[in-house]
DNA sequence: CGAGGCCTTGAACGTCGTCAAGTGGAGTGG
DNA sequence: CCACTCCACTTGACGACGTTCAAGGCCTCG
């Protein structure tokens, strides 16, 4: 879809980056971190709700979610997860699993058991810091979207979740400019955001309408108007904590 | 309000064990950390969106929220503090505040700064693991709010809003039987729920006329059906992530 | 060429928001 | 002790944003 981009740096490392800065040695610490690595296709569950896992999983290639289906029947998406990130973290410190974790498209991922992590940090605790960071960022995501579905009108809703995307992919480097990879479908976007797919459908017509964004057939967004859409979504970064780019 | 419930232990103790067991060292050495103790009246600002705390905060007596207000000027809340809680713990690691803490109600509150909390974290590293996992489950509580607000009828909102709150209470002894105290106004119920006051009073209405839960004057809520209560929510207490209680 | 996703469209309906007004209790001050 | 004010709660009417149901079009892939 995109160039791996930057190929000989590890998504990890790319990602952890991205909220704090990393020593040479923390880097070679986790270029060497062992982890059994699996090719997984497209809306397959990693982890499911009410497991309890004995690995953590990095996303190394890819796009996954984690989402909880209610007993109506009714889903819905908490997150969107890109290469680099460990979406179970929390797996560390809580035994049972309160949500599932699956992918969107065919995925590249590794698993790490918790011991090993568990030794990882001991052996680095600056990035134990940096693990308990990116929880914590987590965390703010989910506020954010609180806020968002919350109080937030259908519009300034998924124009926010895109510019969120977009800035999040941008710290990873896997951003084309104004583009960038979104593989989700409009019923997935719909879970995410509490609407129906039908809503999601003619709301993504207003956006694009209004010139603010552009989709191409294959799961590639790109913002023709960055300073509107985030006025549009009332977009401030802050909660992503990102660490400030060096210029 | 309520009694202050088991004078003799400290509201931090039956926080963290609620999530998990503590040593009797552990106790002691929470027993002895410093901090300063402030008596703050309702509505008031604990911290700002955007402020950079040096110290963080704990809930020793009274209600708190954490809230942001929206460009727009609409208010999401989106947690409740009650005794135990270090509703800012976060702040350790991520240098701004991006959104705001307050009271609902007069309230007991202890600072402690962030250097303090390092030197306790460092010298009981397994307070410190529980520290990071009351933030995990802190997300977890966000999660569900996600789904709760994106994805259930108002009806049903308020009704998992009540479970939760009654599961916390319960797990640090703040419940008097089915009862709990919930100083929380219907416009803050609102802000919490992404609901408009009028409909929340609606709802509210709805309950009672069911025979659920009953609310006396003075802030205090009372389960009547705690079946019909969790059916209608649709509640499920494994995302609280509570110590099961010796029997 | 057929099947299955995904996207798109139209119409009817419903939950919920907004506006506007009114009630009732608690605290204040004369 | 009685206004008076303030705030939380309540009620009614109306409209809007978003859902549901149902159907059709398009592309991809086997």
């Amino acid at each position: 879809m995109f160039p791996a981009g930057h190929a000989n740096s590890h998504p990890l490392i790319r990602k952890l980056e991205s909220i704090a800065p990393l020593s040479d040695d923390e880097r070679q610490a986790i270029v060497t971190l062992p982890m059994t690595i699996r090719d997984l296709n497209a809306d397959q569950d990693i982890i499911r709700d009410q497991d309890r896992p004995s690995q953590c999983c990095l996303i190394i290639e890819g796009f996954a979610c984690r989402y909880k289906v209610l007993p109506g029947g009714k889903r819905q998406i908490f997150s969107f997860h890109t290469p680099g990130d460990i979406p179970d973290l929390q797996s560390l410190h809580l035994q049972v699993m309160d949500h599932s974790l699956g992918t969107l498209v065919r995925s590249k991922v590794g698993f790490i058991p918790h011991e090993t992590v568990q030794e990882f940090i001991r052996a680095h605790p600056r990035i134990g810091d940096i693990f308990w960071r990116d929880t914590l960022i987590d965390a703010a995501i989910f506020r954010e979207w609180v806020a968002n579905i919350g109080r937030r009108e259908a519009y300034e809703r998924i124009a926010h979740l895109f510019c969120e995307l977009f800035m999040r992919l941008r710290a990873i480097g896997l951003n084309d400019g104004n583009s960038f990879p979104m593989p989700i479908t409009q019923s997935e976007l719909a879970d995410a955001t509490g609407l129906s797919t039908v809503h999601v459908n003619r709301t993504m017509q207003d956006l694009r309408a209004s010139g603010l964004i552009k989709t191409t057939k294959k799961g590639v967004v790109t913002i023709l108007d960055w300073e509107a859409l985030q006025k549009a979504a009332e977009f401030d970064p802050t909660y992503l904590h990102l660490q400030k780019r060096a210029a």
